[in-house]
DNA sequence: ATGTCAATTCAGAAGCATATAATATCATAA
DNA sequence: TTATGATATTATATGCTTCTGAATTGACAT
């Protein structure tokens, strides 16, 4: 697939439309959704959103990664347990719009 | 701004995850993140979308057919042109979301 | 009717994303 | 040191996305 660079002179988002779309992608889909709309809530071990969510663990595992990979969410260790929680102010933006505009809040 | 806490428990997001993951994955494409840039602008015929992205012709209107699936977008017919805009206050939210965070607007 | 322009649809190939199962790691408790 | 609990990694199969090229539609002018 052609880079979006190749497209020519085009200014602002379009310089980073492969790093926006990225990102994007790391929000775009369902499980995900899930994970970040608990996490919306405040810290999370992986058995509790396991527990919330009903996903798999091995699942689960490689969706945190993903979420970590472009840096939307982080975790601390206690113990055994990792505690995950959004740590990209925009994603938590896009869940703010998400929520307003397709769960009916105000 | 509203914190993430403020928006509330997200309840009704789990229910609706598969549509607003398919929502989001309609946005989620360099191209068409490209494309919506330009539509972000005004409306716009398919040509002026070609001229301003370079993406090819065949895979514009795939990309365009994708966003209508989405009703992201939407278009009007004038004589043998079509033109299209961004018909989606959720989409424009976004898109000033991702503007405002990765190309330093205000 | 025929040609042409603007755009879409179809069909195939290549690459990406996700689920599942099995295995591994890492920290702690016994 | 061995066992256990919490989580991550690897492997693989299946389906989804996107690109390309060829063919098609639909609107207009001649």
């Amino acid at each position: 697939m052609r880079s979006i660079e190749d497209a020519g002179a085009l200014d602002g988002m379009a310089a980073k439309a492969d790093h926006v779309a990225a990102f994007l992608k790391g929000l775009a889909n369902a499980h995900r959704l899930l994970i970040l709309c608990e996490l919306a809530r405040g810290e999370r071990s992986v058995s509790q959103l396991i527990a919330a969510t009903g996903i798999p663990q091995t699942s689960m595992s490689q969706h945190l990664a993903k979420l970590k990979e472009e840096k939307i969410v982080s975790f601390r260790r206690e113990h055994r347990t990792l505690h995950y929680f959004i740590d990209s102010e925009a994603a938590k933006d896009i869940i703010a719009v998400l929520d307003h505009h397709f769960c009916g809040k105000a």
